[in-house]
DNA sequence: TATGAATGAGTCTTCATTCAT
DNA sequence: CATGAATGAAGACTCATTCAT
């Protein structure tokens, strides 16, 4: 079908570089076919959008409830969306390409579909957490909605790099998800408490600059 | 410069879509002339890399040590890439579109200027740290590598969205470290054993809004 | 109508320069329905000029009798032309573009339907005054057939820029008439012997209607 | 010469039905030449205006001084016009396809290369005539630039086809100067005192050239 | 060293036309 | 009768590249 491969190619060339030409060869049609269909690479682009994108976007962020935990919310969303991804492979290098770019050619169009408000949900818990002392007060609670997607798209996107520079299998959906999420919650360092006998006075780092 | 011509045009628009003719045109001279110096569109991308982004990445990674801690490592990658960042705007944008994308441009070219043995002094260190006890156990190795320059450039790229969308200022240098190292090393969830009635709801960021 | 669409569109973009898609969508149907009535771009031509032009021809034409005078049938045929063409004011552009033109799409067509036999009957006369001195004998006599419906389309034509340029009202089909037939009777010059202190009141053509 | 072949080809087939493919072919050069020369169809246009039809506009209106007389400036104009088109004959095609038609495409571009204080200095002597006795009160002094124009631009248009349809020899450049400067000046009618009997040598108009 | 001229290949897009329904 | 789907050809225009100067 059409939009399924131009979206693949979105992701292997980039939107702009793809042309109509190649999309038609990919589909087995002529490049006329795909004009008529798509009358404008505007038309296209929507379609890919509408069609593809929305429901994704929707299926990770509707099962967002007010009243759920922070965990809860986050390692929802870092699941469903890990699924959406491995059922659409072609997801990160276009999110990371045409969305999070300035001049990324879905920018606009996906912006206007992302749920503020769920968005927000997320933003007020955190708030609530840090003023309630359980969650971490460094974190910012607008910046870490990104950085939760973000971990998602660039580890699924980097995933097969991995495997390559390291010379081991690239890491599943599994290990990706136990990474993410510990990272989300947890950090790195391990609790003071739940190290051996420790106070933890000394936890604040210790930067060189 | 043509170079700096390019690379603005590179993650204005990609690299795929940039002509010889615009970045002539950006420079003030004919396309001959770009030509004349890059006799291919690989010859430029080879010297955006060799003169532009390899300096960037030693910068970044020379100063890592062997013997240092995990956290000093970290906080330190992640200071000095927010700073060649702030000096070198135009690489979160192709970062993500040319080098973390299957098929970006830069990839293959990058990829070899990647000290891994400095990549593998941090896993080594990580390692050793889940061994001890001092690590959170879900974090992998090799990926937080990839967490960790991903989260830098990711939100270096995004800040200026982000301001948009929620209609506030674009997150500073100084918020961008704290919230990302914060999040590296802590994660969000407060440590149990810090919690109650203690000491830290100081440190809460004032926000305006 | 399809017709009415296409002739309108003829007089805008000129009839080369026309194309079924854009006749479809003025008409408000589909490009395939405009083949589907015109399986050509001849038979559109054709129906253009059987339905729509060779009727306004006839109109024009008909009338003209053997033994009017040379006013009078002047003066009738521009009155008849300036109304029809008030009637169908796609008229005088596709005359200059596709017929008056050496490549005009209906040059052939119409040239056919030209009323040869009234043509002649005007040349003779004008011949015939000519030789008995009341026709000035610089006109010539197959010209002036041409002279008279090209003011006439010209004139229409125009109408409209006339207005523009000079900041006036376009000249209405009275001052239109009055010029036209002014200067296929009497030319600019006024007689010698019509000037100072003589009466003219005889010199005024009279026209039929 | 590009231009040249350009020009001809607008004659031919009017400007909107002329590729830049053909205007290369005729030119003998590859269509990206074209592109090269003329980036735009408006640069070609544009070009054709300035480089072509100024010169010949100026040539024809430039003599016109303020106290000819009404004669002499009309006789002048459709000399020299004859003369031009003469030595340019793809000029009566285009200007009555291009330029004359409401959506002509250099229409726009002629229009602000018209001398209009040439223009409304005949106008002015034909008002001023009028006033005096002189010029007939039919003709109207703003419509007159435009018959006197038009009949040179339709008449060298047509003589061609006026040689085809009544099979004769296509009118010569004299007999056109001769009938149209008649028909501008006199008229058909013959004036009623220079009728009987009379030789009408005198009324010749004298030209200066 | 630098560049204007030139070009073949490729881009998006529109067109007239066909065909199955 | 009428039309949505499909297409090959051609449109304007851009591009990377070559070459002579």
């Amino acid at each position: 079908m059409l939009l399924t491969a131009a979206t693949r190619l979105f992701a292997e060339q980039g939107a702009a570089a793809t042309s109509f030409a190649v999309i038609a060869q990919r589909a087995g049609v002529t490049p006329a076919v795909v004009h008529y269909y798509f009358s404008d690479r505007n038309a296209l682009l929507d379609a890919v959008v509408d069609e593809r994108l929305a429901p994704l976007i929707a299926s990770v962020w509707d099962p967002v409830e007010e009243d759920d935990s922070v965990a809860t919310m986050i390692s929802g969303i870092v699941d469903r969306l890990l699924a959406g991804v491995e059922r659409n492979p072609w997801v990160p290098s276009t999110w990371m390409r045409e969305i999070l770019n300035e001049n990324g050619l879905l920018r606009k169009r996906v912006l206007q579909r992302l749920p503020v408000d769920k968005v927000r949900i997320i933003g007020g818990a955190v708030a609530r957490g840090q003023r309630e002392g359980t969650i971490h007060p460094d974190i910012d609670p607008v910046l870490i909605v990104f950085s939760m997607l973000g971990l998602v798209m660039l580890h699924t996107a980097t995933a097969g790099l991995v495997g390559n520079i390291f010379h081991c299998e690239a890491p599943s959906r599994a290990v990706l998800r136990r990474h993410i999420t510990g990272l989300l919650l947890h950090g790195l360092e391990m609790d003071a408490a739940a190290q051996p006998g420790r106070a933890c006075g000394r936890r604040r780092v210790r930067r060189k600059r």
